[in-house]
DNA sequence: GCGTGATCATAA
DNA sequence: TTATGATCACGC
């Protein structure tokens, strides 16, 4: 089953708005997809669900997923106290000096200017199947959030400019932080920023803390 | 390796 | 219990 790119907002979230309620097996079953036994090897599944049902067209690029109309889409879930369970990855942390100029050209921001959040049951204790839908926020981040993350993305990015990256930690930053993203810990990417020798570094991308996408999910 | 989709595993 | 650091899968 192929769904084709929304044309518009409002479709957009009419179809969000049609998934809400259903079950993970519901959506599968549209889709005529089986459901992973484990989320161990399948770790992506359901967010790559998600956009095929949506009809997502980004593929892999760098961009949002819904191109045309500049919206990013994220799956978030929620455990047993309404909150979300995980932190939620945004983008790589490019490492060359466009990237790394201003806010204002960043891939966060890009990411970030309008997200298509949709929340979803993930308590442990239900089973992936029967495990339902939440209602889609559309949000855009108001001024104070925008600061904030503005803020969060400078100070990380003045390191990285410095050449202080592997001084970088997940602690760094309010609602932005930066984390290991990589097949594992021996991966090596090239920091462009740099020159010399010993330029190369593990490869990092942008999360946002689950403290924050808690309260867009609980504010909406 | 890069960029997408994320969750896992364990130290604190 | 939570957050950090590590890891899984896929297309190209």
């Amino acid at each position: 089953m192929t769904i084709t790119p929304p044309a518009s907002k409002f479709e957009l979230l009419q179809r969000a708005n049609s998934l809400a309620g259903l079950t993970i097996q519901q959506v599968a079953n549209m889709m005529e997809v089986d459901i992973p036994e484990s989320k161990l090897h399948s770790k992506g599944w359901f967010g790559g669900l998600l956009e095929r049902s949506l009809g997502a067209n980004a593929a892999s690029a760098p961009q949002p997923d819904f191109v045309n109309l500049g919206i990013e889409l994220k799956s978030i879930p929620i455990n047993d106290n309404g909150k979300p369970k995980e932190s939620t990855y945004i983008c790589v942390v490019q490492l060359n000096q466009t990237a790394l100029s201003t806010w204002e050209s960043s891939l966060v921001k890009c990411k970030l200017t309008e997200v298509l959040w949709i929340p979803y049951e993930a308590s442990t204790n239900t089973p992936i199947a029967l495990r339902r839908i939440g209602s889609p926020v559309l949000w855009r981040p108001d001024i104070l959030e925008e600061t904030q993350l503005k803020q969060d993305w400078q100070e990380l990015t003045d390191l990285i400019v410095l050449g202080d990256i592997d001084k970088i930690s997940s602690s760094m930053g309010k609602y932005l932080q930066i984390r290991p993203k990589a097949a594992n810990a021996n991966s090596l990417t090239k920091d462009k920023n740099q020159t010399g020798k010993n330029n190369m570094t593990l490869p990092r991308g942008f999360y946002l803390r689950s403290s924050f996408t808690g309260s867009i999910i609980s504010s909406h």
